[in-house]
DNA sequence: TCGGCCATGAAACATTTGTTGCATGAATTG
DNA sequence: CAATTCATGCAACAAATGTTTCATGGCCGA
C-alpha cells in the first residue's frame, strides 16, 4: 500500500482504523470526533466517557505507529496549535512551481469566492422567496453545471413541499413541461455564460404563460433573465481558475431555500418533520452514536 | 474585593495582575502569552521555560481566584474550546417580523458561508487533486443534497476527462458499481451528517478494493471519512438556516476540479477544447451577441 | 538595629497519570 | 474438536502531576 500524505496524527488514524480491532476503532473514532478533548484532558478522563478502557487507549496510539498515548496526544497537539497562521501562507510564495503553486490556486480560489458571496443582493432573494411561497406549483430547471444547482434547490424544496416542486424534463421531454406552466406557479431558471438554448426556452415559455419566473444568472443580460420577475445576481467568474464558479449560486440556492421554509411556518416545518422521519424509518442514515 | 468582569479567565488574570507579587506577575504574563502551551502541557513543563517555580503557578491561580492551578487550567480549556454550535449572530435576532427578517437572515446566511470558505484547508485539495490527477478511473458518490456536488464534480472533470469519470450508481445498481472499484482508480464521495447507508457503504468498498479513497465531509469523524486517503474537510453547519450548508462542498469540488485540470496540462487543455467546440457545433449554446 | 511580614525556591507529599503484565474468553486454524 | 492466536478488561506498577510545607532571605516600620 502507497503512503499516502501524512500530515496529521488525525489522518493516520483516520487510515489505519478500518484495519483495527473492534474496540480500537471505537475508541479511535472518539478520538477523531473529540480531539480538542484528547489534547485537553486525561485519558481515563477520556476512557470514562467514551464507556472504554484506559489501556484502549494507549494500545491505540501504538497501533497507529506511537511510541504511546503520550506521543499521540503530543502530535494532536502540534497539530492544533494556533500559532500556525495557515500552515503554509501560499499566497506570499507567489506564483512559483512545484506543489505550492497548487496549493496558492486553491487558497486564491477560496478567498475570491469568499469576497463575492456578501456581495450577492439580498433583497431580491427575500421576494423571490414569498413569490415561491405563494406559488402553487414550482418548476425548477438549469443545465450542464447548473443542473447541480437545480437539483439541490428542488431537493430542499421538496423536503417540505414534496408535492409541488419538480425539475422540468424529468418526467419526460422538456417539452411537455414547457406547454405545462400556469398562471400562479413559479419557474426558476439558472444560467450563465455561455447560456443553453433549452434554459432560455424555458424561461421564454414560463414568461409567456404567465407564471412567474425567477431567474438565477450571472447578469441582468443573461437571455433568460428577459421578462423574469425576479433575477438574481451572483458573480460566476469571480474566481481564479477554467470553469466559472458556482459557489454564489449555491448560495443564492440555499438562501432562496431557507426563507420559503421560513414563511412556510409551522406547516413547513411540521411537514419537513414527516419527511424526516420516512427517511429515519427507511433507515436511509447510519445512526448517530458518539 | 470587588468581582470584575469574569468574561473569560484571562481577563481576570489580566486585571489582577498589576496588584501581584513581582515573581506572579512574571508567570502570569508568561500563562497570557502562552495559553494554548498553558493548556496542553504540564505546570512543571511550563515552570521550566518560564524559568519560574512550578509553586509559582499554584500561587498565581489561587491569587485569582481559583482553588489551584487545575481549576485555571480547566477555565483556560473551556474558553479555549472549538464553539461547538456556530457561533451566527441570526439565532439570538429571534423570529423578528416584517420583511426586514428575510432580509436579515439571508445576509446572515451569506455573510457566515463567506466566512468559512477561507477556514477550509488548502492543502489536502492540492493532494486530492494530484490522486485525481494518477488515476486512472474517477468515481463519484454522493446522495441526497449532495448529489448535486457528486454531479457539478462529474460534469467539470468529464469536460477534460470524458471517459475516466463516473457517478456511482448512474448505470445500473450501485452494488455493480462497488464491485468495479480497482486499485489506481479514484473514489470520490461526498457527504455530512446525517450520513446515508449507501454513501457509507460506497467509501468502504472503495477502501476495501484498494482504490483511493477521497472524502468530502463534515467532519474527520465522518464514517466514509474512515481509511480515507484524503479527507476535505468543510462547514456545513456554520450558517443560520435550516439544512446544512453545501456551499463550502461546492466550492472543493470547484477547487479539486480546477487544480486537477491545471495538473492536467496541455492534454487536458486540448480535450477541454475539443469538448467545447463539439457542444458549440451541436449549438447547445445561444451565440454570443452584443 | 530589631522584629514581623511576606515573597520565594526547594523538597516532600498524596494523587493521578500513562503503562504493562496477566487472566479470560472469543474467534480462527489445523 | 483441539490448539492457538488474539482482543479485551482488570489490576498493579512506576513515573509524573499539582499541592503543600518549610526554611530562607529581603523588605519595611518601630
Amino acid at each position: 500500500m502507497a503512503e499516502p500524505a501524512k500530515s496529521s496524527p488525525l489522518s493516520e488514524l483516520r487510515i489505519a482504523l478500518p484495519s483495527l480491532p473492534l474496540r480500537l476503532q471505537e475508541v479511535g473514532r472518539f478520538v477523531a470526533a473529540n480531539d480538542y478533548d484528547a489534547t485537553t484532558r486525561s485519558m481515563r478522563d477520556l476512557a470514562a466517557e467514551a464507556g472504554a478502557d484506559p489501556a484502549a487507549f494507549t494500545r491505540l496510539a501504538k497501533a497507529i505507529g506511537y511510541s504511546g498515548w503520550d506521543e499521540l496526544r503530543a502530535a494532536l497537539t502540534e497539530a492544533r496549535r494556533p500559532s500556525q497562521t495557515a500552515p503554509f501562507s501560499g499566497r506570499t510564495r507567489g506564483r512559483r512551481h512545484g506543489p505550492n503553486a497548487d496549493v496558492a490556486l486553491v487558497i486564491d480560489k477560496l478567498e475570491a469566492e469568499a469576497a463575492g458571496l456578501p456581495r450577492i443582493p439580498a433583497q431580491p432573494i427575500a421576494e423571490a422567496a414569498r413569490a415561491l411561497h405563494d406559488a402553487k406549483r414550482i418548476w425548477i430547471a438549469g443545465y450542464r453545471s447548473c443542473r447541480s444547482v437545480a437539483e439541490l434547490l428542488n431537493y430542499e424544496l421538496r423536503l417540505f413541499r414534496p408535492e409541488q416542486v419538480q425539475i422540468v424534463g424529468t418526467s419526460g421531454p422538456d417539452d411537455l413541461d414547457l406547454g405545462a406552466f400556469r398562471p400562479g406557479e413559479a419557474v426558476i431558471v439558472i444560467g450563465f455564460l455561455p447560456y443553453t438554448h433549452v434554459s432560455v426556452r424555458v424561461a421564454q415559455a414560463a414568461h409567456r404563460s404567465g407564471a412567474t419566473l425567477i431567474a438565477i444568472a450571472d447578469s441582468l443580460a443573461a437571455p433568460m433573465a428577459e421578462g423574469a420577475d425576479h433575477v438574481l445576481l451572483f458573480e460566476a467568474a469571480s474566481s481564479p481558475g477554467f470553469f466559472p464558479s458556482l459557489t454564489g449560486a449555491i448560495a443564492i440556492a440555499q438562501s432562496l431555500a431557507a426563507v420559503t421554509f421560513s414563511l412556510g411556518g409551522a406547516a413547513a416545518k411540521t411537514r419537513l418533520e414527516n419527511t424526516e422521519a420516512r427517511l429515519a424509518a427507511a433507515s436511509t442514515y447510519v445512526s448517530e452514536k458518539g
